[in-house]
DNA sequence: GCAGACGATAAGCACATGCGTACAAATCTG
DNA sequence: CAGATTTGTACGCATGTGCTTATCGTCTGC
């Protein structure tokens, strides 16, 4: 049993990870979102969330910086921000119609370049599994990727 | 045609990477390495380098940067830097046998823990594709994944 | 009702990183 | 030979981000 001479797993998916974004920011700046931004309107897409700490933690963001990025989004109409009648300290996030709209031009644009790059230099096996690999990993908790008990 | 709703790439891939380094870190802090003294390693180990600045390039530091990594690797004999005799300008970089062995024994470990991730959670169907596609897309030169020109 | 807990916000410190500048040593060019 | 170029190195500045603390309003358990 030899060793394959293969790179590090990490190794390969972190820099594809910075080419990828590389990729997408013009795109998203284009419609007018950071990565932050798209971030979070990709989030609160799937359900509304209850208070922000939870869409800070959900997004890998520090609860104390993505204030700015809800406020401006607030401000430009794609997030509502009510205070929660039941818990008057928290406020209950949500997607508008307007932000539902830019998000799904925002993804549309950044899936048909992906798509692009995968038909490009992958079969439509090799993409199928690749995506379904990624799906499974996705949906592990950061805990069974990090640390894998015996 | 309905868009299919899967996640994108980089909102799958990214956090991956993001799990899969902090995985490493505790690793490499045990060979007494850190992440980028450990691309260094990696990079060396393919074919000796000419100029400091060509390595920073290939692993995506800043030249400026890689400096303090270079001397301590330096300095711990694990890598040598030997001006070039015929440009005394560029030093030629190269692993020092203990650098490899020290480099071998940290890859070892972490390929073990991915291997052991990959093997929990994915077939060995699974494996291979995801590997095979990976390791196409990270062949790819950056501008290839950057800007997929139609 | 009141003391402590909790959510949102703001302000500060710390650190890593990127970028530009500057400079010395060595090399190349006219 | 003189000036321009290149490599490695050091330093300062700006940025982005995380982590901590403080404040204010609100809620919950006693």
């Amino acid at each position: 049993m030899s060793a394959p001479p293969r790179r590090d797993l990490a190794a390969m998916i972190v820099p594809l990870g910075r080419a990828l974004t590389a990729a997408e920011l013009p795109v998203l700046r284009e419609h007018g979102l950071t990565m932050w931004a798209y971030s979070v309107l990709l989030r609160l897409d799937e359900r509304p969330l209850r208070s922000q700490a939870a869409l800070a933690d959900a997004i890998g963001a520090d609860k104390t910086r993505i204030i700015d990025v809800l406020s401006d989004l607030g401000d430009r109409g794609l997030i509502s921000r009510t205070p929660d009648p039941a818990d008057r300290r928290v406020r209950l996030l949500a997607l508008t119609p307007q932000g539902r709209r830019v998000r799904d031009a925002a993804q549309a644009a950044i899936q048909l370049r992906e798509e692009r790059l995968l038909a490009r230099h992958l079969t439509p096996a090799q993409r199928t599994a690749l995506l379904d690999a990624l799906q499974v990993l996705d949906a592990l908790p950061a805990e069974a990727v990090s640390d894998p008990e015996p």
